[in-house]
DNA sequence: GCATTTCGTTACCTAATTGTGACAATGATG
DNA sequence: CATCATTGTCACAATTAGGTAACGAAATGC
């Protein structure tokens, strides 16, 4: 899933929405991203709003088409535009127009994943965090374009805290995420491990680009770029 | 949670139940407001009154249905309102006639929170007061558009001030908050840390934009604008 | 079964945080 | 205006929290 809108408000809410579904949602505000982002993440659905800032929506729409056959909804501010980009034939698999409510948009991407899915071929689980994507499918990180070598325990400790990027979470959390509920023994092994997965992502505890340290607290990713 | 109502007694009432549940509860009196806190506050329910001054209960939730998909609880005065209002389909979740009994309201609410999160994702929970803005779920605190760095008693502190703006928090209250029930020491601590608070959010004691001296008691937070 | 990797613990170092006491400023009271 | 109570500010030492390295045990792979 990629939701495509220069609205952030809106974005977090159909993120919030879509996730409760337990599906995988990024997004990004403008149309150059959302191409690149599609090349690289190779969603099923994208949810694309007409109007962005830079490129135009029907423009990103047929970048996309040149190279990959995910489904596309398009946002449009009024109704009468959808009969004008039926006619261009830009290639949208269904049309949405604002104001609409989250619930309708989630149930018409919900749509397209049956389509897309007869049985199986279950989604891609990826995340992303600036230059970081974690790949739950693959357990596979990458940072920029090369890939990182985690252990498992560094592996499971990143994604606990990408899962909920910009959420402070507590070693307590950490430990319970990673080790189990019953875990017993001293908390400060959390730091321990966060020091050397930051080591491999070269991520300075004094400047982190990715692992921010909430003082007396834990943990968190940093949010957005 | 947020809760839009002109009659602030009703308000307070509201209020006063909904945090026994353990909520965030936000208020405010008026439309254009009301808008404007969902789109930052981003609350899960919103309980509005029909009748508001300025702009009518009917525009706000159109309004704020443009952008979010927050469940939106109607108080009307009159039984046979509801019917025209279903007619409009003005897109809210449920609708209460006064008067009402606020145990009812509250059944209510907490059946709306229950279909929100079918297991979890947390609400963020996000506190204003005017410029300043306490984000507990990342532990932020922005004043205006640039963050502030506040050490965890001050966050603690700040957190305990704005979750009831307009309260006076007697120094006893606040240390039960911040430092637990069974802290031993002189109370003239909260003076120093309030102190330290001050500075990094700007706020000159003798003119006070945020945290406000209740001599004899203690310190509260500005209410509103 | 041996070599290697990974893990949890411990110890140590640094820097941030915190509580305290002294003292200045302010507001209330008469 | 004088006095007292209350609040604000500052500096400082003790403490705590977090980062890092090292090490033996356990797990893993071959």
């Amino acid at each position: 899933m990629l939701v495509v809108d220069d609205e952030a408000p809106l974005v977090r809410l159909v993120q919030e929405y879509l996730r409760r579904d337990g599906l995988c949602v990024e997004a990004t505000g403008n149309g150059p991203d959302a191409v690149q982002m599609v090349a690289e993440l190779e969603p099923t659905v994208v949810v694309l709003d007409l109007g962005l800032p830079g490129m135009d929506g029907v423009e990103v729409c047929r970048r996309i088409r040149t190279f990959s056959d995910c489904y596309v909804i398009m946002l449009t501010a009024r109704a009468d535009e959808v009969d004008r980009l039926i006619g261009l034939s830009v290639g949208a698999d269904d049309y949405v127009t604002k104001p609409f409510s989250p619930r309708e948009l989630v149930l018409r991407v919900r749509a397209m994943l049956r389509r897309s899915r007869p049985e199986s071929a279950a989604e891609r689980h990826r995340h992303r965090a600036g230059a970081l994507m974690v790949d739950t499918s693959a357990r596979e990180v990458w940072l920029d374009d090369s890939q990182v070598e985690l252990t498992p325990t560094e592996f499971e400790l990143l994604s606990a805290l990408i899962t909920e990027p910009g959420t402070a979470k507590s070693r307590r959390e950490l430990i319970t995420k990673v080790w189990g509920e019953e875990w017993i023994g001293d908390e400060h092994l959390v730091d321990v491990h966060i020091g050397n997965l930051r080591r491999k992502i070269h991520d300075d505890p004094a400047w982190p680009r990715f692992i921010h340290t909430v003082r007396g607290v834990g943990y968190k990713l940093r949010t957005g770029e």
